[in-house]
DNA sequence: GTGAAAGCGCTAACAT
DNA sequence: ATGTTAGCGCTTTCAC
């Protein structure tokens, strides 16, 4: 790896010409800039990032943890994340909690190690049970920029992207509602997150709109995967016409089981579920979903973060984004 | 964060006492030590990685380069690696290909700028066409050690760790043969991949040692996304009682579109799929499975890296280690 | 317009 | 047993 130093002796200028040309320096000689990019190029010269984070304490790079990296959701986020932060030119340094509040700590620490610019959350759950924050609070005063994606906390002052929970489901239970259902059920498998609270909110809130509120049919676990006897025990003893899964296993497996034990009731239900088109595609028929745009989240979570980084005033505004998911019916 | 010299500062000794205090130098007195160690533990002392890497040129963290992050099997190597690693005291860059060549290469130049010790890789699908291992060649004048698992390229003389593909599906099929079948399909949604041509070949291993060589029934297709008329021409075309598949997705389409439009023929049918344990309870019935033991490969290859990265003597002689799935019929 | 020098936090060879 | 010093690659102030 070419340092300033070779490329300063090349040159036969100083090594502190050579930085200022690299960094368009204003006392620099346009005819020196040019000399010293061309050799830069072709020497493919890249600074060396320890020697940039011990000078500068910072790295050009940010930090993003996720809850669950099996999540496709999660996954589509990330991708969406590293591709806006590759742009600009921002390394990525990925976490996975695994829904533990120490791997979080854990992770925030060797965020915090690696002088990450910002960093990207979305919250563990068991964070958010505890509703212990500090790790992420501490941020602030090392001047680490915070944005909360998803799981988000309203205890956190900070900028946060998500989709707008209860609008989403409201659309896609009114959607339901005008082809022609009006028995419709609701199936979580999100336990007790806020994202579950909100969904729910939107389904309840679209019943009631449309005179039918005494319909309401929640069948709610935490975590789907040995529920199928609930399942099943659910489909039997209750009568719908339509489902909304609100998390992205459930929907699945709902289909699945009622295809396999109430093949007959299955093919007057219509289900519709918050999963990735590429999930709605093992199924056949394929199910319905809600798209929760995962990429754009994270390209969007990745510009906030951007700003705060670059922008000069301490800007005290906390920005809220709210996105309204796209209803897919296949 | 404390630095030497603010430690060096409080106890009146010098930084380089200090810095062998902590590395317990041969040199230091023992009295001398324990109070620098105590004084570290209470200030939380962590060295800067930022002044050791410009120092030492390693930065005691390993990469990892994963084609595919929404593939669970995936995920659970990297959660075995990270594991691993962390227990080490090594931090773990994660980069993702999405099966490009172009990405591949970014990544590979992005942890070499890091410092990083040493790579653990499953090659990204489009790389493992093009046959072009440059920049993983590249690696060892650079002394970074390379470890590769799964999509493991016999052209690159490095240790690796696989599931043994051949002999585990030979395994699935005579078990299955055990169990009365005789027309059994294979379904593979992989493309043109290693891992399917050895795969394919432990099948066909098993049927020949049966005699039953007569009945192989292959559908091949590259990625299973839009491949549902596919499947459901060849359900029709075909007579079978069981199905092995050998990715992580047809198994379940395919278990689906039997019981969608062949619900009579799907009851005498026994699937087996190289699924997750959780993907497996996404369906019902749920899937027979063979378990790949991501986990295992994960911390496995953690441990020939780490091996290569302390070890004083260069050992030449490479290490393949090849693991068998289990088998698990529900 | 260019260069010399200090210093970020650390290690290690070389004094003492 | 402990301290001094140089230097890793870079930025930045100050001098020329």
């Amino acid at each position: 790896m070419a340092t300033l130093k070779e490329l300063a002796k090349s040159l036969n200028v100083s090594i502190s010409t050579v930085s200022k040309a690299l960094n368009d320096a204003e006392d620099i000689g346009e005819e020196t800039k040019r000399r010293v990019k061309e050799l830069a190029e072709t020497l493919d010269y890249k600074p060396n990032k320890f020697a940039l984070g011990l000078k500068t304490k910072h790295s050009k790079s940010i930090g993003v943890i996720l809850p669950d990296i099996q999540n496709p959701y999660f996954a589509e986020v990330l991708y969406g994340i590293e591709k806006a932060a590759l742009e600009a030119g921002f390394d990525t340094l990925i976490c996975v909690s695994n829904e533990s509040y120490q791997q979080e700590v854990k992770s925030v620490r060797m965020l915090t190690e690696n002088l990450v610019d910002g960093i990207i959350i979305s919250i563990a759950k068991e964070t958010l049970n505890l509703k212990d924050f500090q790790h992420l609070t501490n941020l602030k005063a090392k001047k680490i920029h915070l944005v909360q994606f998803d799981r988000v906390s309203p205890d956190l002052a900070c900028d946060s992207v998500q989709i707008d929970d209860q609008e989403s489901v409201k659309n896609a239970t009114n959607q339901l509602i005008k082809s022609g259902k009006n028995k419709i059920a609701l199936v979580s498998g999100l336990g007790s997150l806020n994202v579950a609270k909100n969904r729910i909110q939107g389904y309840k809130a679209a019943l009631k709109e449309n005179g039918i509120s005494k319909n309401i049919k929640l069948l709610e676990v935490d975590g789907v995967d040995k529920t199928h006897v609930q399942f099943k025990n659910f489909i039997k003893q209750n009568t719908f016409d339509a489902v909304i899964s609100i998390d992205n296993k459930s929907g699945i497996i709902f289909q699945n089981i009622m295809q396999h034990y109430f093949p007959e009731r299955f093919k007057k239900v219509k289900i519709i579920s918050f999963i990735h088109e590429k999930d709605a595609l093992l199924t056949s028929p394929p199910l319905n979903f809600i798209n929760q745009r995962g990429a754009e989240i994270g390209i969007l979570s990745f510009n906030l973060l951007k700003q705060r980084i670059t922008e000069k005033e301490k800007n005290k505004t906390i920005r809220k984004e709210k996105i309204i998911a796209s209803i897919n019916f296949q």
